[in-house]
RNA sequence: GUGUUUGUAGCUCAGUUGGAUAGAGCAACGGCCUUCUAAGCCGUGGGUCGGGGGUUCGAAUCCCUCCAAGCACGCCA
């Protein structure tokens, strides 16, 4: 289906090129002027330059032509040059009309459908979920759902940190612990015990006991350099405790995951990478990208219009380990091999970008990726708490997503009960649902690549463009859908009617935008514009709500007609919503 | 040091890719509930778009420069 707006800048392109001008100039924007018009086409001040010729008499002449177009109200040449226009009631009524019944209110199905798949999740299996991880999950999430709704074949990947030194912190410090395990016994020739030799909880405090003494003492750092070789080279004990640690691990970060309502299609990891690691390394050595420099083998990815040097890619280091950007590259041969995608999208913390920069050129030169394969970083800022430092416990720890998310969820059922004059036995419920809609939509509302400042207060607030607000609108609409039903009223092939007031043709033409505003939030990878989008037109809606007395409207076609707006409004926001991955409550 | 990102109302953020009078929310103040959820709506005050130059008919937006903050810079991930 068309978007209203490029139906619009038909008319215009055609009216310049009927008024001897290049139909180029025909571009069509959303006025930023609402009182004094709908939609507005600057090309007439562009245009004059060209043909030396004063805008506003360009500007007069297209509108001559554009006046006979039934589409419009009004069209209008003003001052310097600008073209006016609004809508015809009619016409409005009668898009909306087909926007209700398209399957995807009015946006496209992408032509050329593509095989995306999008690196969201980097968790490490030594530590749980903290706050570091949220905005990957939750803009990797929006991300590929809105790719997915406009026919994209959408692949999330997981990918999982289970191969670098992490790994082989938690064996040592295990050996430092319990060194009569079988594990640590090169002899042992097994079956190694089927129970893990430590629990999740154990686990979690392991690493980073491991993690901190590392950094003060070499000689155990060097040991677990060791240990992550020698895992990577397949030793048997640590392969074991390597199972284990996946297997407490995993299971515990579903869980998590699934708490955020984030759902990947691959469960990959980085260890999955291994068995193309030879391979790429020969071949890399063979034509000549790869040599030897300092014991490390590394391939030169820097270019000469560079304005600082960038630093080689290291494949193996100089005692013959592999890094993080090892276990990228393979994941890339790995990725092409099995799935072909036409892009790669790495949801990644911004502060990698140099890393990826890195990963990109060395798989480009070395062709690993086909010349239009797609290697794309997004890069997040940090999530920081009201003092503009990074999120913190109150106590001044790393904040564990559990706790976030349950802190959250308790705020949003105090609200709840305190706003609820009858008892809710969903309470509960409702408030996980309206506390994710706080936490994602808080996120997601600003702009992926600015550090920003989360909130608790602000976030959980019903006032103000938030979460819980659009949810409210939503149970507000759902709420009179539901009556007018109960009432025996029908939403099937309703007519719409031509608007009746300014507030009902300011929400219709709100309403409208979806298409073109979904796709170009999915084009630019920037879920913000949904949010602002959906925040516009609730508030259109609350307007209209207040402004108009639906139910006890008499006119049965016009009070009809009213609910089919209020239908596809709430359509559209559920819609929205989805794509931002949180969802509506019945009531609040 | 080099590179890079950011700087918009007291606070938190938008700003449709160069257009008209720079917008929201919070906070402050003032109105609106016997009527579909007042968790809402309407209104008032609040700005040197970090500073300075430039390009343009026209700049928060593009270029230069300075200031401030964050981040990254060869064997961690």
């Amino acid at each position: 289906m068309k978007k209203l707006i490029e139906e619009i800048a038909e008319k215009t392109a055609r009216a310049f090129e009927q008024a001897g001008y290049d139909p180029a100039y025909g571009k069509v924007t959303v006025s930023n002027r609402p009182d004094l018009c709908e939609y507005q086409c600057n090309g007439a001040m562009a245009a004059a330059k060209a043909y030396r010729k004063a805008p506003i008499q360009i500007a007069e002449a297209v509108v001559e032509v554009l006046k006979s177009e039934e589409i419009f109200e009004e069209a209008a040449a003003v001052k310097p040059g600008f073209i006016n226009l609004k809508l015809e009631r009619a016409y409005l009524a009668g898009y909306l009309q087909k926007m209700g019944e398209d399957s995807r209110l009015s946006a496209s199905r992408a032509e050329k459908p593509e095989t995306i798949i999008i690196d969201y999740g980097g968790p490490n299996v030594a530590k749980p979920l903290h706050v570091g991880h949220l905005r990957s999950a939750i803009i990797g999430e929006s991300i590929k759902r809105m790719g997915r709704f406009l026919g994209h074949k959408m692949i999330g990947d997981v990918h999982l940190g289970d191969w670098g030194l992490q790994m082989g912190l938690i064996i040592t410090e295990l050996q430092e612990r319990k060194p009569e395990l079988p594990y640590f016994d090169q002899g042992f020739t097994g079956p190694y015990p089927e129970k893990a030799p430590f629990t999740i909880s154990e686990l979690e405090e392991i690493y980073p006991a491991a993690s901190a003494r590392s950094k003060e003492d070499e000689e155990y750092r060097n040991r677990a350099l060791e240990a992550t070789h020698e895992l990577q080279e397949g030793r048997p004990g640590y392969m074991a405790l390597w199972n284990h640690i996946m297997n407490v691990s995993v299971s515990d970060l579903k869980e998590n995951y699934k708490k955020l309502d984030v759902e990947f299609d691959l469960w990959k990891k980085e260890s999955d990478a291994q068995p193309y690691i030879p391979d790429m390394v020969e071949k890399m050595k063979r034509e000549g990208y790869a040599y030897e420099d300092q014991g490390a083998l590394i391939v030169d990815v820097s270019e000469e219009t560079d304005a600082k040097e960038v630093p080689p890619c290291i494949l193996l280091k100089s005692d013959g380990a592999s890094l993080y950007t090892t276990t990228d590259l393979a994941t890339i041969v790995e990725r092409m091999e099995l799935f072909q995608p036409d892009e790669i999208l790495y949801v990644v913390d911004k502060r990698q970008e140099m890393h990826f920069t890195q990963v990109f050129r060395c798989a480009r030169k070395t062709g690993l990726v086909k010349p239009e394969t797609r290697l794309s970083f997004l890069g997040f800022g940090t999530m920081n708490g009201k003092d503009g430092k990074p999120f913190k416990t109150r106590e001044g720890g790393v904040m564990r997503l559990e706790r976030l998310i349950a802190e959250i969820d308790g705020e949003m059922y105090k609200k709840i009960v305190e706003n609820r004059s009858v008892k809710d036995t969903d309470a509960e419920k409702t408030a996980e649902i309206v506390g994710l809609s706080a936490i994602k939509y808080g996120d997601l509302s600003n702009q992926a690549s600015k550090d920003y400042v989360f909130d608790v207060d602000r976030f959980t607030s019903f006032e103000g463009n938030t979460g819980p607000y659009i949810l409210y609108t939503i149970v507000r609409i759902k709420s009179i859908l539901n009556k007018y039903q109960e009432e025996g009223g029908r939403l099937d092939h309703p007519e719409l009617l031509p608007a009746a007031g300014e507030g009902e043709k300011t929400l219709m033409l709100a309403a409208s935008r979806f298409g073109n505003m979904i796709e170009n939030a999915f084009q630019e990878k920037a879920p913000h514009k949904i949010c602002s989008y959906i925040y516009e037109l609730a508030n259109e809606f609350n307007r209209f709500y207040h402004e108009t007395k639906i139910l006890t409207e008499e006119d049965e076609k016009q009070k009809a007609s009213w609910l089919a707006l209020l239908d596809l409004v709430r359509k559209i926001l559920e819609t929205s919503i989805d794509l931002l991955g949180f969802s509506a409550p019945e009531r609040m």
